[in-house]
DNA sequence: GATATTTTTTAGTCACGCCTAAAAATAAAG
DNA sequence: CTTTATTTTTAGGCGTGACTAAAAAATATC
């Protein structure tokens, strides 16, 4: 009931519940389950009741007690809008502080919180307004909306001899992107897919023009997307231009 | 009383009633009353003088009731670190993202609290370790302690007749700043006092190699330093190194 | 369809950081 | 030296965002 409430600003923990609905909504459900929202931003499911009631009145989700959360427009806007600086900054933090892709996301977590239009918009142009963060994940444009992303498919689901590039991962936590390098894998990796092994899935790559064959498990696979080997590189990170 | 409380992290209010205690210490006073600190961190001195008690607490201020604040070592350093980032950050948008002096102090007051000693290190090496900030500030280095920086003078007492170079203001504010825009200065600009006027203490200064002379208030020529004129730049801020 | 299990919400606390209003200590004035 | 004014602290509240424990609603099982 009242009014909509336009001028309020979302706090920190708003914004950080607002991104994770919007994590769950990308990953397929259309309705968020309050138990699995609370365990995604890290809290109780008390807590993140109290907090979607204040959510609706807001504005920014949809709730309907006791069944799912989903965004409203304006709550799309904001997560996206936060996606776009924690992305941003990911791309700054990686390309010209020198971080590994595996150690910025907790960084960006911070960074993302200063909320100023004009800051992000000015970092997208130093940055040369990339189209992927350096997980291979698409970055928001200033509209709030996704620029266009080349097409990919899941490793698990490529074709087989043809080479591929790795553009990007499906889960973006520290643990699998150390994964990764253990199998010596990361963006831009070339592979080529020969066979697959009907008893658990796995497949066996070869990697660059490597004459060796490695096995990799199908759980890694179904984490990873690539595309058509392509001359181009995929993430371009220009240097800052002198306007 | 009890123990020295170490693991605690200093929370962003914390941290900025630190800032405000330093920054009015490098004015002078070594003692800070409650109700300055108040006025400057834009609180009450209710809520000041509680803030007050939790920090002599954690052994960040050493606090006598109804007497000032004194930072302890600890303290001044904690404020140290943040000055640091703030410094930084300013330095950052301005040089690479092209924001004007005027408009990044309140960027850097959100951007200064992500707190993270790698984040900031990796930083300065990008920004080339700069001694001064966009302001002509000094920026402490890794180790909590000013960089050294080269002699300078109010511009209210320096010697006539000597081509000087402004290298910095005493007041950062961006009022301030927006009125050294109408007088045609920054940081940089080259000129020379050439009379003094008794009457009002306003100087007739002579800028650059221009012929015209124009009369410059006390009450701005007491907020601007300068050096002797120096071939060198004042500040350098070389692009990224490719380590 | 009645009972058990899971999910979600409510109830009651708590720490933080802010506020106003009133009391206490210090400083200034007569 | 007493009175007045200023400064500082205490007292009592409020909103946010977290928690645990208990109740209520929805789902699953027999």
């Amino acid at each position: 009931m009242g009014f909509p409430n336009f001028g309020v600003m979302p706090t920190m923990s708003v914004e950080n519940y607002l991104k994770a609905i919007l994590s769950l909504h990308e990953e397929g459900k259309t309705q968020v389950s309050t138990n699995e929202l609370a365990r995604r931003v890290e809290s109780t499911p008390a807590s993140t009741s109290a907090m979607l009631r204040k959510l609706g009145e807001r504005g920014w989700v949809k709730h309907k007690r006791y069944h799912g959360v989903r965004l409203t427009e304006s709550g799309h806007a904001i997560a996206m809008n936060i996606l776009r600086r924690h992305r941003l900054w990911e791309c700054f933090l990686v390309e010209h502080l020198g971080f590994d892709w595996d150690q910025v996301h907790d960084l960006a977590e911070e960074l993302e919180h200063v909320d100023s239009k004009e800051l992000a918009n000015r970092l997208d142009a130093f940055l040369g307004f990339p189209k992927l963060d350096p997980h291979g994940d698409p970055i928001p444009g200033p509209n709030g909306r996704f620029r266009s992303v080349a097409a990919r498919t899941l490793l698990l689901d490529a074709p087989r001899n043809i080479e591929l590039v790795v553009v990007g991962v499906v889960d973006g936590r520290d643990a699998f992107l150390r994964h990764l390098g253990v199998l010596g894998m990361s963006l831009g990796t070339r592979l080529t897919v020969r066979t697959r092994h009907a008893f658990d899935g796995s497949l066996e790559i070869q990697f660059n023009d490597d004459d060796e064959l490695q096995l990799v498990s199908p759980s890694v696979c179904g984490r990873l997307w690539v595309d058509q080997n392509n001359p181009e590189p995929v993430i371009v990170f220009p240097d800052a231009q002198d306007t």
